[in-house]
DNA sequence: ACAGAAAATGTAAGCGCTTTCATTCTAACC
DNA sequence: GGTTAGAATGAAAGCGCTTACATTTTCTGT
């Protein structure tokens, strides 16, 4: 392994400047405190050196890295890539920087990657979901970091929460879909071990069609990644299994794009034969043709709030909210209509 | 502010474990120097302690912090995800931590993502593209820190890059669309300034059409934001400024999805009255209706390449190749055709 | 049982930075 | 002109870690 090159510390940058490091340090760091001669030449000499301070050097000293993490499922959905954006925007705006961290769904991944965020000396820690390890929260809560769920409330360990009910959300769709008299259902969703988000919807669904009445087969249940090809193959199962199928019930929009162009593949009407709703409200779901129902979250919002939740509990806001609720609604668009009549 | 809380440091541990910071150092760096007594006893008091490695500090002594960046305009594209997950996936695999930057296209920025980077002490960084400052890169290569230039060739000042040529890529569906009779083309593409990218494509699209002396008023070329509303927006334009169009040159799919979806709102046929082609082959693309004809770019591959370039030069392996080239092909669908008789 | 080699452990320095405290310089007042 | 408050600068310690070197312990072989 090569060493770190360059190595320009703040001792040459000193010396070039002909003064002591502590001036240089606060010429950056508090240059109302610098004659102004100086802090010229020493700025000077910095662009020619081309200096930049050792992050990790400096928050040694500091005790703070200016450093706050983030860690998601994967990147690879639209959904969790415009959140970071806010979420980063946010950061940026109160001083911090983003740490961004990807599990693959993997809580063991994602129990070393919140230790790698700690090791980094993170400020704080947005954490997607509640399915992290046990002991991944405890340590957090020892070690007295910061750290906040998004997407989901159920919080362990009574934690601060930036999110929507999921079980309730989903909701939405189902009551929306019983209100056009729809009878036969199918549900496609992701994996819902260790993904609450998933599970919670799954269970949501169930429980209101439970109260009408309507029980589902396991195999009306159909759990894939969130892929289009495999949720086309869910969608093939669900048609196979029960026939009389008429509303499809999508734990998020990617699936019921999927649904929606397997249908179409297979010359099914939506929605005249079937309908068809999704949960997250992409952007391209408005677009589609026919466009999706389904449940829009305000996931901008939800992660801004995280942020600025996060940098209360770094300042030690007192009475904080233990629960932010975000935005959510049915957006009802094309893909869902009346049941057929037989 | 709040202090970096918990502070559990080395010194705690050995204190409890009753030896020396040395030896704690030891058992958890260079184990096999270790007798087995103390090593079982210093594991449990780190697990009993919570205590996680201060990654600063240890970068510090050993003068490399086991990290690597990555500089991308946007991680809300699905082909920076993927792309991202597979760098990230080799780099683990090396021992390496991947740090992700976000430039949101915007060339001060990515300067200063760049600075950041090697203020936590990255040692190599891929840069998506080859827009980056001047300034930035004549500062990677005094400080001699290794990079590589991802999605492009034409890297600046000689340097590494893994990718393809975007001139000549995108005169395979121009070539495509020529054979298929086509005579009035549109362009549609990204944002050209500071995107080497989106400007190689156009340029190479008006260099084979005026081989062939088919000649694009300006207006004739749409730039927008890789977004589906403006692509929709931008096809309008097109239509409008030239009725006699009958293809679409695409510099993104998100924007032949855009386009495709505009035009089915319009009632307009694809491919029978219009062709469309795209550029990167997303997922979506081969299970849309029509599917899209589009240049499929092996990104995973480009990526992995990337990682591995990287990896040896840090290691500083000689004569590495100053470009590796990525497949590139052609994936004919159904969104293209016979230009239509009039 | 003992010299000497080998293995295990400890001591202390130093990575690049910030900051306290001490020192020097400047300017202002009587 | 001589004091002194205040501003500007420097010297040096220490953040948490690794490691060269010193020291102690254990294991050889005779």
């Amino acid at each position: 392994m090569k060493k770190i090159a360059g190595n320009i510390t703040i001792d040459h940058v000193a010396a070039a400047a002909k003064v002591s490091t502590a001036t240089v340090s606060r010429a950056l760091n508090r240059p109302e405190t610098v004659s102004a001669a100086l802090k010229e030449k020493i700025h000077s000499v910095i662009k020619k050196l081309g200096y930049i301070p050792n992050a990790g050097a400096r928050s040694l000293m500091l005790k703070r890295s200016g450093t706050i993490g983030a860690v998601v499922p994967t990147l690879d959905n639209a959904i969790f890539a415009q959140g970071l954006a806010e979420f980063q925007k946010q950061l940026n705006q109160a001083g911090y920087q983003l740490l961004v961290a990807s599990t693959n769904y993997d809580p063991v991944i994602e129990t070393s990657q919140i230790n790698n965020l700690l090791a980094r000396g993170v400020e704080g820690i947005a954490l997607f979901g509640t399915s992290q390890e046990r002991e991944a929260l405890k340590l957090l809560k020892t070690r007295n970091i910061p750290y906040i769920h998004v997407g989901s409330l159920s919080a362990p360990f009574n934690g601060f929460a930036s999110g929507y009910d999921n079980r309730e959300a989903i909701k939405l769709s189902v009551q929306h879909l019983l209100e056009k008299g729809h009878k036969h259902f199918g549900i496609l969703v992701g994996i819902t071990h260790n993904n609450d988000r998933a599970t919670d919807r799954v269970a949501g669904a169930l429980e209101l069609l439970a109260e009408k009445k309507i029980h589902l087969n396991p195999e009306f249940i159909v759990e894939c990644r969130y892929e289009l090809h495999e949720a086309r193959l869910g969608l093939k199962k669900l048609l196979i299994s029960n026939p009389k199928i008429t509303a499809i019930i999508c734990g998020q929009d990617v699936l019921a794009l999927g649904a929606l162009l397997e249908a179409q593949n297979q010359g099914i009407k939506v929605p005249k034969e079937l309908s068809i709703v999704g949960f997250d409200d992409l952007e391209i779901s408005r677009h589609l043709l026919p466009s999706l129902t389904t449940i829009h979250i305000d996931a901008v919002g939800m992660w801004a709030q995280a942020a600025n939740h996060l940098i209360s509990q770094i300042n030690g806001v007192d009475n904080l909210p233990k629960k932010i609720k975000a935005n959510v609604n049915l957006v009802i668009r094309e893909s869902s209509a009346a049941a057929p009549k037989r």
